[in-house]
DNA sequence: ACTTTGACTTCGG
DNA sequence: TCCGAAGCCAAAG
């Protein structure tokens, strides 16, 4: 599960980011976010400062929240006040290891509305 | 085997 | 906008 979860972060693109929940309903673990957070925290050589709290809220404590959003800026990322401005940033997962009819059914509806929005 | 804890989220006040 | 409570999952103690 740990792949899963490593996976999809490192499907998170340079100049954006993503929310913890995001990242966790794309390794196939809704409701599980607190697990992404601690598979940042083991595995060595992620992206971490791409992963931010609901809204784009910077959720890591101290310097490390500091460090963070220098890095997410150093990648271009833009804040809006003390959180990321995921209007322009947030990563849209697709999915990529779920294969059955009706979820890519309901993934193509969405990114249709994303699209037409 | 039980309790605590955490880089979370969402809902109310 | 900020703070607290409840829900949730897995790893540590």
């Amino acid at each position: 599960m740990h792949d899963r979860i490593r996976r999809a972060i490192l499907s998170v693109p340079y100049g954006k980011v993503a929310s913890y929940g995001s990242v966790a309903r794309a390794a196939g673990y809704p409701g599980a976010p607190r697990m992404v957070a601690r598979v940042l925290r083991q595995s060595e050589g992620l992206p971490w400062q791409r992963i931010v709290g609901a809204g784009g809220a910077i959720k890591c404590p101290g310097e490390s929240g500091f460090e963070q959003r220098f890095r997410l800026q150093m990648e271009g990322v833009t804040f809006r006040g003390r959180r990321v401005d995921m209007k322009r940033h947030e990563h849209r997962f697709t999915k990529p290891p779920r294969k059955k009819a009706a979820e890519s059914k309901a993934a193509k509806a969405r990114q249709t509305r994303a699209a037409n929005r």
